[in-house]
DNA sequence: CGACTCCAATACGATATTGCATATTTTTGT
DNA sequence: ACAAAAATATGCAATATCGTATTGGAGTCG
């Protein structure tokens, strides 16, 4: 590898990162526990290193440049390595045996959590997961679950939580079922059709009529809150479903009947007992979900 | 963000890298222009700050730990993001103008440089790019072009040339066509059906017959050297054609109508003038491909 | 079998980095 | 309009890090 090229200091980088992320020095230098002086110069000397000026010093605070924008992105991804790094040494050093329960929506867990699983695995194999893939919200506080997935922000103040990324629900159908019924064009073609209900018919009626599809129960012949069961149907040609954009767009058979309706965003929240502060398994699984699944 | 997690030392993160990368503390030194006990003081320290053995003190030389395996991939992982930190601050630091001519087959061209080139232009948005898609091997030293992507290790000693990811070739076909033909089971079954030749017949007839398929010119009624025209008369049903694997797989209608046919390993290298080394422009894209095409 | 080479660990003086204290500037709240 | 708060930059002493020199071990070649 061309090493001399990574010359520049790493821990100036973090630096960087950290002032980026956090707003300012003095933040930056509070969350790293170091002290501003240290990061003002350790930034000022990459910049003088890498021969990019990275902030504006204007007025009030420091303001990202242009340059400092476009290279903060892989500042990020280093950060992010630096995570997994300390995320799976943590796991290698302390023997992490033990059993960890994590609820979520079959939808969830059958779409998202393998690769997860896999990564995890390799990182803490002696751990024991149970997945509850149940849409029954399981009460954390009774410790039915460790680590839930909900769509929806906890209110319980116990309750440690953490914003995931959004799930985007797209219309999709099977292209042979479109083939049969002929390709909607105008919001008054849709209302012939068939759908899959994701929830009981009256919110999805208020949820597509939001959209300007006004529907009625009789479009829902077939409902089910369960994203899996869902899918089979709509590969199977029963209507149009709303599924997960990155589940529909794996499966070639599926194509979105209707580009023009506006998307559903599906908030997502990682949740925990706050216990998960000490608990080492428990918040090693947790670290890693929301490694993978974080906002952003 | 955690900041505590990522508290270790950076710098001792990318001493840890260079050595497992480059095999002894010594050789990490020397490519790193530091000193040895500089080396070995840094990897003792992550391996205290992390908790983690990662070298086992052989006699002779440090052996990686399994630990010290598993969490290699996300150190590697970091000092790739500190590459790509490099490489576009270069890019930014120094207005890099100018022209640079890249010679690559047109499948090459097609289907890997869009989104490379996409990335050098947030690099380097004044730098002019042309693109050679030909077939003919351009003469590097006639600065015909600057950098090129060879399918063969150059010989010529004046040129400097670095591995990049082998190409594999499988087998597609249209679904279309199969059905209409049937799909074969046995070698025997293949003999029937018509080919699309990526070569002149006389090579090609030569790569089937070492995989167990004895075709003759009689199989081969449309050739081209051109992976773009290949892919096309594929798609429409005109034969059986070798396409590099995430070529032929992004398309839903094709499919591989043989599965026991061993895949071709078609290695890749990425060619320039010895110049480059001194020329940024021609170095940054270099750069920027390798970084992107380089084997694993 | 012995000289040579390559590698890792340790001691110690030279160098560089850090934290504390402080000056300066800008924003915010009364 | 003025004071308090918060942010960045710099001087200086304390500390940590680095390089040089050296020791010791293991493989290699004549």
């Amino acid at each position: 590898m061309e090493w001399q090229r990574s010359a520049f200091d790493w821990n100036q980088a973090r630096a960087f990162l950290a002032t980026a992320e956090e707003g300012s020095l003095s933040a930056a230098a509070r969350a790293l526990g170091l002290t501003q002086p240290t990061l003002s110069r350790q930034v000022a000397a990459l910049e003088e290193a890498l021969g990019v000026t990275l902030f504006e010093r204007t007025s009030r605070a420091l303001l990202l440049t242009q340059a400092g924008t476009q290279l903060l992105e892989h500042f990020r991804s280093m950060g992010e390595a630096a995570n997994r790094i300390s995320i799976a040494a943590t796991g290698q050093s302390q023997a992490v045996t033990g059993h960890v329960a994590i609820a979520c929506t079959n939808g969830m867990a059958t779409f998202f959590l393998p690769k997860i699983l896999k990564k995890l695995q390799a990182t803490a194999p002696d751990l024991q997961i149970e997945i509850i893939a149940s849409n029954e919200m399981s009460d954390l506080r009774r410790r039915e679950a460790d680590i839930a997935i909900r769509h929806a922000r906890p209110q319980d103040e116990n309750l440690f939580a953490k914003r995931l990324r959004d799930t985007t629900g797209h219309l999709f159908a099977s292209s042979k079922y479109l083939d049969a019924v002929g390709r909607p064009s105008h919001p008054i073609d849709i209302a012939k059709l068939q759908f899959v209900g994701s929830e009981y018919p009256e919110r999805m009626l208020g949820l597509m009529a939001s959209r300007g599809l006004n529907l009625t129960v009789a479009n829902f012949n077939y409902s089910t809150a369960s994203v899996t069961m869902s899918l089979e149907l709509v590969r199977k040609g029963l209507g149009i479903g709303i599924l997960p954009v990155d589940v529909g767009a794996s499966y070639p058979e599926l194509e979105n009947p209707y580009p023009d309706f506006r998307p559903i965003e599906i908030e997502s929240w990682l949740v925990a007992h706050r216990e998960l502060k000490t608990n080492l398994r428990i918040r090693l699984v947790f670290d890693l979900l929301a490694e993978h699944l974080a906002a952003k």
